[in-house]
DNA sequence: GTGCGGATTGTAAACGATTACCGCGAATGC
DNA sequence: GCATTCGCGGTAATCGTTTACAATCCGCAC
């Protein structure tokens, strides 16, 4: 069931059914007929590798995420794949779980694979293979982390602004004595995120006290253990920025834990707004960066790259907004 | 960057430089030497099309499935494509979106590009390109709904087991008056759920109550609003099992915005075990249907469909176990 | 009748690997 | 000393498409 047998069946050549089957070329009506029921009939579907083998293009995307069971991504790879899909792409997913080996075999599969364009999010980064990659013109999109370069795109998340706008917040509704959980140092976007809550503090005229900013796993577990180590603080914090849906999960049940109540003793700000932010009780305020968004981006942003002839690539800004739900009130006047 | 290339580079032959980098076939350690240098020196990578057309495998694996939005699939797929890149392969994964004609498109895609294997997970259907696949020798695993044939496994989960085992729990604690949140009727896994809960409740020498029988979603929103309806029942349910874990969070902000506690008032029962549920407050009490156990078993029936010479299929069984946390408790005594 | 041009269609060369088959020299057996 | 075997390596066919180029057909103007 090759183009061939439909030659013969359809008593034309290989060129005439190719061109049929790719109405490109002119090819009479009847004859186009022909083929298109000689194809039928023999149940065809053509080879995508020997298509791909000649015209160089594979209609493959590659997308590269650090875990898809962080909530984060499912969001984002639907939409990345949905859109992918309309525009008849098919997408090659891998995890890199955190590790820097599993990315380059992860990379050097693309490559192997031929893949139109690549977009990836990811901490980890082989930058050898990333050069590769450049270098045979293959486009890709950071997001989160990267470059803008010829054929390079990048979505960056705007977490400075993000988390300024929790801190604006939780000052605003009069508190003082802020705590953070951070994500793991060793990756860029934790760091930023740290970095921008110690300035908006300062930017609002609070010194950041170091005992109240701690290094967790973006975990719920990570968030809970962190926030019991808070707790014991004293004074206690009146208000814990988590740098993360999740942890701010675990956050509520050290709480919880611990007898005292979100949002009356403490308030709770999270990162993200994942599905599980508006379904936690209390509902949880936090910063949103749609993950659909990025996503979608993404992947447009890797449309334009592999059609645009001057292989110019831009910065894409996901913005952040802050949406208060009823983990946040008013800091109780200091006793 | 070809084949060639490094031939010409080697002094030697296209055939001994596909000897040596496949390691097959005899070639003296010198000459290898040599050939291997000249790969590293032009920074090669295979082409896998070419290796593809010329082998007839691909090495791609298909995974389908209806929603990675849904929060049981993450895991799923992370175990799956974990295992598929232990053993060298790609995966392409498609999402139908609960739609006939996206999945037709998958199952086209994934018969061009000549996949090795499918796993699917969907409750939409395409039996003549099922049937297509089949008869070109692609094996397929069935994870949910399916058969088993040659060339075909199915992982089949105990939906009736587990919802038998939730029932068994709440009436043990005492409930008579115990609801069911279903997932929408047209799925099939939800009407195996809603059938084994019927039959659970009769067996237990209890009439079910149709009223107390509600169509839902399978999201958070779906089930708040089912439960809202069940609490306007009179008299109330003293237990609700939900099919889903979202279903019962939503459940549990229903009865919250009802006034009403859980467990002391209301029991609840989740199903799937997915990370909210130990995370919710209370923690729910859920039915365990691991989803890594899924990815693992079905891509390890995957390959096993590949490798095998008699083609014979199989039937797996995912086991379920109830997980008690603290979303159940004994029913108050009959006011 | 001849020549021209556009519309169709065919021939064959790629694309980049794998592999069946063959050739050649050296080692071995007798 | 000759045949046989074995180790090694080259030649060329093959996989299923696309596409440059050439060939053919047809209508039409002269």
């Amino acid at each position: 069931m090759n183009i061939g047998a439909i030659a013969r069946r359809a008593k034309v050549s290989t060129a005439t059914v190719s061109r049929t089957l790719n109405r490109n070329g002119a090819v009479r009506p009847e004859t186009a007929k022909r083929v298109w029921r000689a194809a039928e009939e023999l149940n065809y579907f053509p080879n995508s590798h020997a298509r791909a083998l000649v015209s160089g293009r594979s209609r493959l995307l590659g997308l590269i995420v650090s875990d898809i069971t962080n909530p984060f991504f499912p969001e984002l790879v639907r939409q990345f794949e949905s859109l992918a899909q309309q525009h008849q792409y098919d997408l090659i997913l891998t995890s890199t779980d955190y590790q820097t080996d599993r990315m380059t075999a992860c990379l050097r599969r693309m490559l192997e694979r031929k893949v139109d364009g690549v977009a990836l999010m990811t901490s980890e980064m082989d930058e050898g293979l990333i050069e590769e990659l450049s270098r045979r013109g293959v486009p890709l999109v950071f997001m989160d982390v990267g470059q803008v370069g010829p054929r390079m795109s990048h979505v960056a998340m705007d977490y400075a602004n993000g988390i300024r706008q929790a801190v604006d917040h939780v000052v605003g509704l009069g508190h003082r004595r802020i705590a953070f959980v951070s994500g793991p140092l060793s990756l860029h976007s934790a760091r930023v995120r740290r970095d921008a809550f110690v300035d908006g503090l300062r930017r609002r005229g609070i010194t950041p006290d170091k005992k109240l900013i701690l290094e967790s796993t973006h975990t719920a577990e990570g968030g809970q253990h962190a926030t019991e180590a808070l707790l014991r603080a004293r004074p206690r914090p009146t208000a814990i920025v988590c740098s993360n849906d999740w942890t701010a999960i675990g956050a509520l049940h050290a709480i919880d834990a611990a007898g005292l109540r979100v949002p009356e003793d403490i308030s709770l700000v999270g990162f993200d707004d994942t599905p599980i932010a508006s379904y936690s009780r209390p509902p949880l305020t936090t910063v949103r960066m749609s993950a659909a968004d990025i996503g979608a981006t993404a992947c447009k942003a890797l449309f334009n790259l592999i059609e645009d002839k001057k292989h110019e690539g831009a910065l894409l800004r996901i913005p952040t907004e802050l949406v208060v739900r009823g983990s946040t009130a008013r800091a109780r006047r200091a006793k």
